[in-house]
RNA sequence: GGUCCCGUCGUCUAGUGGCCUAGGACGCCUGGUUUUCAUCCAGGAAAUCACGGGUUCGACUCCCGUCGGGACCGCCA
């Protein structure tokens, strides 16, 4: 690897930070760690009417929330700023005129009307779409009568038939035909230059050395190199990373998969680590039999010739897996801090915050069955409020009214005598109960979880009495009582 | 329609000519632990390596063709 590794994401701001853009972003910055290189963020912002500064900023903080930082960019600044496309008009300006003044780049004055009939005709005759270059050859004359006619023009790029031939990092060598190509537009009537060109300024004067990024720009890298050539610059190295994909196998979009990272991730409750690693996975492996890995360890492991070229599909339920796996192998104290934004009840909040010790406990017994921290209000509300449930659900399987009310009461007389609510003490106490009223452990057990929990899923009942405390526990199991005795037969 | 890319279990993938009667992970199923759920542990089903033809003593791996899927063909990025 050369040494001045530079790479980038440029991302456009017309919509919500996108889970493609991540992953982009992801193997951009493991691709510049790995190789002691620089990261940089760029905002091409030239769609003036679709670019937002909410989703400029949606895109910074869903970074940072991933733990992507850049080396260049905005808030951070650097020598080759400004890095919002916008400011960097006059930039532009110096090279599209060149590219006039050389004959390599002319005006046109086709009205998108005209434009569109064209390409419907071609399409007709089975011919690949392409600008005819009407234009091309204009005499003084002929431009000057257009601008007295007050036609607004837009500016392209000539093209001639060659072979453009990509050397790309992940697919090898790409050979594309310049000649299906046709002259293509640099620059809008408004004056605003396009995406092709004002990335191939950029990318040059921001001396990035690799240009990755999804498959779907490999056409583009044709038309890039070429307006490379008639600039004499240096091109970068291309590597066309494969694409994501909806279960159908098209392109990854909003319609048929979750895709905001801020909206569809983290305020559902996922992990940052999570997200990357399993980001990392659709395309790229280790070789070994290792799909856990964290930031550091990834920065240690990426190489590029190890990203696949085929597409991946996008699959919820491992993102989901992955999740779950990651909080529950998080520290405890991190969960519980991470999951209290997801408590929406403004007093439940409060006694939470009044209790940070109590939370701990809590959030102890449920960490495992975290999926994601979303979850957290449906499985730990019944510590902080008295549960409602059917009565039917304290009979547990193969038992039947009675013996869940002598099972009730045999587990009240008990509690009632212990003082010490330990996980063992009541553990013993319980158990040896059951067995004196003949009754089975778990037809005992069962009723007096689900009179603490009301709930059928919840974690044991010798950890709830221990976090409830003997006042609380027999309340509740007293509760139980009444339910199960106003059952009708 | 044209151009380009891709093709190993349902999904993500390992595999670079013999180690492959194809390995791992998610999901699924069975069993164990447990009072329930989750976790955890043990096991299982699941890929004629898209198909056909070469090359070779030998092909998932190399070559050719076919088929299938996708991306792109904008005064969006």
């Amino acid at each position: 690897m050369p040494d001045n590794i530079r790479v980038r994401i440029a991302p456009s701001p017309t919509g919500k930070f996108h889970l493609g853009t991540a992953r982009t972003a992801l193997f951009n910055y493991l691709f510049a760690k790995r190789n002691n290189g620089s990261f940089i963020l760029r905002m091409e912002d030239t769609d003036a009417e679709r670019s937002q500064d909410q989703f400029a900023k949606d895109i910074i903080d869903g970074l940072l929330w991933l733990g992507i930082g850049w080396d260049e960019g905005p808030e951070v600044g650097g020598e080759f700023g400004p890095y919002y496309q916008k400011e960097r008009l006059d930039k532009y300006q110096v090279y599209i005129d060149q590219l006039l003044e050389s004959g390599a780049a002319y005006k046109c004055y086709c009205t998108p009307e005209e434009l569109s009939v064209e390409r419907e005709k071609q399409q007709k005759q089975g011919l690949a779409p392409k600008y005819s270059g009407k234009c091309r050859n204009l005499s003084d004359e002929q431009h000057q009568q257009y601008e007295r006619d007050g036609r607004t023009f837009v500016i392209r790029f000539k093209v001639d038939p060659q072979k453009v031939v990509i050397d790309d990092l992940i697919r090898g060598k790409v050979e594309y035909d310049a000649g299906l190509m046709g002259d293509f537009v640099i620059v809008r009537t408004d004056g605003m230059p396009l995406f092709v060109f004002t990335n191939t300024i950029d990318d040059y004067l921001m001396k990035i050395s690799h240009v990755l990024r999804g498959e779907e720009h490999l056409p583009n890298a044709a038309k890039q190199i070429l307006l490379a050539e008639a600039l004499n610059f240096m091109n970068p190295q291309f590597g066309h990373l494969p694409l994501i994909l909806n279960a159908d196998r098209s392109k990854m979009s909003k319609r048929k998969n979750p895709v905001s990272v801020t909206d569809d991730y983290r305020a559902k409750g996922y992990l940052p680590e999570a997200l990357i690693n399993f980001l990392v996975l659709l395309g790229w492996s280790s070789g070994t039999d290792q799909e856990i890995f964290s930031m550091q360890e990834l920065i240690q492991e990426f190489q590029i010739d190890r990203v696949g070229k085929s597409p991946s599909i996008f699959d919820p339920e491992k993102l989901l897996w992955m999740n779950g796996y990651y909080i529950r192998n998080s520290d405890l104290g991190k969960i519980a801090h991470l999951t209290q934004e997801f408590i929406t009840d403004k007093e439940l909040q409060k006694e939470i915050e009044s209790d940070v010790q109590r939370y701990l406990q809590v959030i102890a017994l449920v960490q495992d069955r975290l999926k994601t921290l979303a979850d957290v209000k449906s499985l730990i509300t019944f510590f902080y409020r008295k549960p409602e449930y059917p009565a039917s659900l304290l009979i547990a399987r193969k038992s039947d009214k009675q013996r869940t009310e002598k099972a009730l009461t045999v587990a009240e007389r008990t509690l009632r005598e212990i003082d010490q609510y330990s996980v063992d003490v009541t553990e013993v106490s319980l158990r040896k109960a059951a067995q004196a009223a003949e009754l089975k452990d778990g037809e005992l057990l069962w009723s007096v979880r689900v009179a603490l929990s009301g709930s059928e899923a919840s974690p044991g009942v010798f950890e709830l009495l221990e976090i409830f405390g003997k006042d609380e526990s027999l309340q509740r199991i007293e509760t139980a009582l009444k339910i199960i005795k106003s059952l009708r037969e």
